[in-house]
DNA sequence: GGATCTCATGTTTTT
DNA sequence: CATGAGATCC
C-alpha cells in the first residue's frame, strides 16, 4: 500500500518530515493515528529505519494495538522488532530487563493497583501511628501520585507547613512498604524508570542508542516524568515525533499537563510544528459548535479547524424533567433514527459521571433497546478476580503482604483477625515475610511458634499448599498453577452459593482461568505484569449493534455517528468540584468539547429540570457552556411544548415517551452486558413485540451476558452438549477432540485434546466451542 | 471466628 | 441511592 495515498498535504508534511523533532497539533477527527502510523511506515520503508530501532508509546493498550494493526497492514506484514505500547509497559519492560541495577527490587517484582495502594498506606499510616481517619488515605495517595508524577522523590519532597511534612512522612513510609512488598505502584514504573536512566548514563546510552526514533501519541497526557522519560529517551538524537492536541487535554487531575506541548517547543527550538486543521469526521454545524465552545478558554494554540461536510443537521437541545424523561427520549430518539436507517450501534450515550448510566441502563432495558456500557466496572477489579490473582501474585512473590492479607482468610478457612495478628507479629519479630513465616510452620518442625489447636491447624493447611504452590512455580505454566489453586482451595464451592450472582462470579473465575490458560508461553511474572496493565475499556467492541454507553472520559478517540450527550447542567457538566477553579473549569470545558466532537452526523444535547443525584433531588440550571452554543446551529425543544403539541397521547411527566414515541416493546428485557474481556458484544434482545406488556419488576441488569446466551436457562444436570470424541473448534487453541465432558452447576466443564496445546479442562459457557462436523 | 448491621462516602480513572 | 469498610453482635 501507498504510504501518501490519500493524505492532504498537512498530513503528507508530518509523515514525511525529516528526522529530528517533530509536533504535530491534531484537531479532532484530523486523522492522526493515520499520520503516526504512516510516519513509523515512512521511518520504516523509505528512510529504512529497522523497526526494532523504533519506539512508539502511546496511553491505552487499545491505541497500541490499533496502531500495531495500522503499521502491519501498511508494511504488509510484521514490523518486527518494533517497540510499541503503553507508557507503563514500556518502563515496565525496561524495569524487568535492568532489574539487576535496581537496589530495592527483585526479578519477580509486581505492580499494585489503586486498590493494593490503599492497603499500603494504610500500613504506612499504622507504622507512623496516624489515625486513617484524620489523614484520608485517599488524599494522601493522590499526593503521593502527584509526586511521582512530578519526578519528586521522598528526599525532595519540600515540606513547609505541618500537613506536607505529614504527607512527606507518609510517602516516605508508603515506599518503604512498597520496596518491602517488592512491588511497584503504576506511577512508580514511570519514575524509577527515570530514575535509572539518570543514575545509569550507561543504561542511559544504551537505550538512547536502541531508540533511534521515539514517536509518541496524545502528547498533550504527558506529566512531567513522562516528558522526562522522552527526554532521555531521545536525548542523544532528538529524533522526537509527538502528536497532540491540548483542547482534548482532560486528565489534568490524573497529572497530566498540556504545557508539555509548549515545553517542547522550548526544549528543541528547532522543532518542525505541522498543524492538521481538516475534520474528516463531522459535519460543519457540529464542528462549528464544537468551535464556539472551546473557544471560551484563554491562552489557546490557535486552530483554524475546517470540514468539507458543508451543512448538516442542526443540533437538538432538550430540556427535559427528569433524568427517566431524559433517558426515555434519547430511546424515543434512537428509534427513529432506525427509521432512518441508523442502527442503535451508531449512536452513544455519553456523561460527566457514571452515577448517571444507571438510569439510562433502567431505560434501556426496560425499552429491550440493546445497550453496552463501556468501561464500567473493570473486570480485573471484581473481588473473586483480584482473590485469584492475590493468590497467583503470593506465589510469584511471596514479600507481597497486601496479597497475603487479602487471601489469608478467603475462602474462610478459620485464620481470623486474633491468629492473623499472631502470625504478623510471630513473622515480624523474626524479620520474616508473612509467607515465610507460614511456611516455616510446616518444613521447620522445630520452630517455635505461638499456635495452638485450630488455628495451628488451619495455617499449617494453608502453609502447606502455600509451599507446595511456590515450589512448582517453575514447572507449571500459569493455567495450571491457577487450576490446581482453584482446585484446592475450593473456590467454586466457596463462590456458588445458589445464587445467579455466586454463578457470575464463578463465571468471572473461569474468565480468567480461560486468560491464563491462553497464555501458555508466558511466565508468571510476566502474566501477572500483563493482568495489571490492561484494563476492560480496551475492548470496546467496534460494529457493536447496541448504544454504547460511556463516561466522556472513555470517549476520548472514539467517533459515531450520533452521539447524546446528557446532563448539561452547572454541577454537572460543569461538575461541581471545578465551579471555583479557571483552570478546572476549563477543563471541563475541553470535556465537552471532546464529546461533541465524537458526533459524525448527528448531536444531542439534553438538561433537565429536576436532577436526581445522592438520592437527592434538586432543580439545576442549564450548563453554562450551553451559552456557547450560537443559536442558528441549534433546534432546542422542551418536554413541556412537546407536551402540548402531542397532548392527545402524553399526559404526564412520567410518562415514558412523552414525544409520541410509544414504539418500545415494553417486554421486560432479559440480558444487559457490561463490555468484557473475550466476550461477544452484549447480545441484541430485539424487542418482542407482541409480547405482552408486563413490565416486570426491573431485572438488575447482569453484568454480562456470556453464560447465559444463547442458549438462556439450560436445564441443571442436563445431558452434556459435548460427547467424548466430538470435534470442536476453539477460537485461541483450534480444533481439537473432546476427551470428556461433565454438566457441573448451571455449566459445563468440557475436557478437550487439542493439537498443540494439550489437554484444557474448558467451561463450556466460555470456551465459545465450535462443533465440527465429523 | 464469622455473620450482620451501621455509617460514611460519593468526579473523571488511559495504567 | 449504593457501596464498602469497620464495629458490633452471636
Amino acid at each position: 500500500m501507498d504510504i501518501l495515498e490519500r493524505l492532504n498535504e498537512q498530513q503528507k508534511k508530518a509523515v514525511t518530515a525529516a528526522a529530528g523533532p517533530v509536533l504535530v497539533l491534531a484537531g479532532p477527527g484530523s486523522g492522526k493515528t493515520g499520520v503516526l502510523t504512516r510516519r513509523i511506515a515512512y521511518l520504516v520503508q523509505e528512510m529504512r529505519v529497522p523497526p526494532w530501532r523504533i519506539l512508539a508509546v502511546t496511553f491505552t493498550n487499545k491505541a497500541a494495538k490499533e496502531m500495531r494493526h495500522r503499521v502491519e497492514a501498511l508494511l504488509d506484514g510484521q514490523p518486527r522488532g518494533l517497540s510499541m505500547g503503553t507508557f507503563h509497559a514500556t518502563c515496565a519492560r525496561i524495569l524487568r530487563r535492568e532489574v539487576e541495577n535496581l537496589t530495592y527490587y527483585d526479578r519477580d517484582f509486581v505492580i499494585f493497583d489503586t486498590a493494593d495502594q490503599k492497603q499500603v498506606i494504610k500500613q504506612a499510616l499504622a507504622d507512623l501511628n496516624l489515625d486513617d481517619k484524620k489523614f484520608q488515605p485517599s488524599k494522601l495517595l493522590h499526593g503521593i501520585s502527584a509526586a511521582k508524577n512530578e519526578l519528586i522523590t521522598p528526599d525532595l519532597y519540600q515540606a513547609t507547613t505541618y500537613i506536607a511534612e505529614i504527607n512527606r512522612r507518609v510517602y516516605s513510609r508508603y515506599q518503604e512498604v512498597l520496596q518491602a512488598n517488592n512491588a511497584m505502584d503504576f506511577d512508580d514504573l514511570l519514575m524509577n524508570t527515570v530514575l535509572l536512566l539518570d543514575e545509569r548514563a550507561d543504561i542511559l546510552q544504551k537505550y538512547q542508542e536502541q531508540y533511534l526514533h521515539v514517536l509518541v501519541d496524545e502528547f498533550q497526557d504527558t506529566n512531567t516524568t513522562q516528558y522526562a522519560l522522552l527526554r532521555r529517551l531521545a536525548g542523544g538524537h532528538g529524533n522526537i515525533f509527538v502528536v497532540g492536541d491540548s483542547d482534548q487535554s482532560i486528565y489534568r487531575w490524573r497529572g497530566a499537563d498540556y504545557r508539555n506541548i509548549h515545553r517542547f517547543r522550548e526544549s528543541y527550538p528547532g522543532a518542525e510544528t505541522i498543524l492538521l486543521e481538516q475534520n474528516y469526521r463531522s459535519t460543519q454545524i457540529i464542528l462549528d459548535a464544537a468551535k464556539s465552545v472551546i473557544q471560551h478558554n484563554k491562552d489557546r494554540v490557535h486552530k483554524d479547524l475546517f470540514t468539507e461536510r458543508l451543512g448538516g443537521e442542526r443540533i437538538t437541545l432538550r430540556e427535559n424533567y427528569d433524568g427517566l424523561e431524559e433517558a426515555d427520549t434519547i430511546i424515543a430518539s434512537i428509534q427513529q433514527l432506525m427509521l432512518d436507517g441508523y442502527s442503535p450501534g451508531d449512536c452513544a450515550v455519553m456523561y460527566r459521571t457514571n452515577a448517571q448510566s444507571r438510569s439510562l441502563e433502567e431505560s434501556f432495558v426496560r425499552a429491550s433497546m440493546p445497550y453496552r456500557l463501556v468501561g464500567a466496572t473493570q473486570f480485573y477489579q471484581r473481588r473473586e478476580v483480584k482473590d485469584i490473582i492475590a493468590y497467583l501474585r503470593l506465589v510469584n512473590n511471596p514479600a507481597d503482604s497486601v496479597s497475603f492479607n487479602r487471601i489469608i482468610n478467603v475462602p474462610t478457612r478459620g485464620v481470623g483477625k486474633k491468629t492473623r495478628d499472631d502470625l504478623l507479629d510471630w513473622a515480624k519479630r523474626h524479620g520474616w515475610q508473612p509467607a515465610e513465616a507460614l511456611s516455616k510452620l510446616v518444613t521447620d518442625l522445630d520452630v517455635q511458634h505461638p499456635f495452638r489447636g485450630r488455628a495451628f491447624k488451619s495455617l499449617s493447611k494453608f502453609g502447606e499448599m502455600l509451599t507446595a504452590w511456590i515450589s512448582l512455580r517453575e514447572q507449571v505454566s500459569v493455567g495450571e498453577m491457577m487450576d490446581l489453586i482453584l482446585e484446592q482451595i475450593e473456590f467454586r464451592s466457596y463462590l456458588v452459593d445458589g445464587t445467579d450472582e455466586g454463578q457470575d462470579r464463578w463465571d468471572n473465575v473461569m474468565e480468567l482461568y480461560n486468560v491464563a490458560a491462553a497464555s501458555e508461553s508466558m511466565g508468571l511474572s510476566e502474566f501477572l505484569e500483563q493482568v495489571a496493565l490492561v484494563s476492560e475499556s480496551d475492548n470496546l467492541e467496534e460494529d457493536s449493534p447496541a448504544t454504547a454507553l460511556m463516561t466522556l472520559h472513555a470517549a476520548k478517540g472514539l467517533e459515531f455517528p450520533v452521539v447524546f450527550i446528557v446532563g448539561l447542567e452547572d454541577g454537572i457538566l460543569p461538575h461541581s468540584r471545578s465551579l471555583d477553579d479557571a483552570e478546572s473549569l476549563a477543563e471541563e470545558r475541553r470535556l465537552f468539547y471532546v464529546g461533541i466532537t465524537r458526533a459524525k452526523d448527528r448531536l444531542y444535547l439534553s438538561h433537565v429540570f429536576r436532577r436526581t443525584t445522592y438520592g437527592e433531588t434538586e432543580v439545576a440550571a442549564p450548563s453554562r457552556f450551553l451559552n456557547d452554543l450560537p443559536s442558528e446551529l441549534v433546534d432546542s425543544e422542551s418536554s413541556s411544548k412537546r407536551r402540548q403539541q402531542t397532548k392527545a397521547r402524553a399526559s404526564s411527566w412520567n410518562q415514558s415517551s412523552t414525544d409520541g414515541w410509544g414504539l418500545g416493546g415494553r417486554s421486560a428485557a432479559t440480558s444487559s452486558s457490561g463490555s468484557r474481556r473475550r466476550q461477544p458484544a452484549a447480545s441484541y434482545q430485539p424487542p418482542k413485540a407482541n409480547r405482552v406488556p408486563t413490565p416486570k419488576p426491573l431485572p438488575k441488569p447482569r453484568h454480562y451476558g456470556g453464560s447465559s446466551d444463547p442458549e438462556p436457562a439450560r436445564p441443571a444436570a442436563a445431558e452434556p452438549q459435548y460427547r467424548t470424541g466430538e470435534k470442536v473448534r476453539h477460537a485461541k487453541f483450534g480444533e481439537g477432540t473432546v476427551i470428556e465432558s461433565k454438566v457441573t452447576g448451571n455449566d459445563e466443564e468440557v475436557s478437550v485434546a487439542f493439537q498443540g496445546h494439550g489437554v484444557k479442562r474448558l467451561a463450556a459457557s466460555f470456551a465459545k466451542l465450535e462443533k465440527l462436523a465429523g
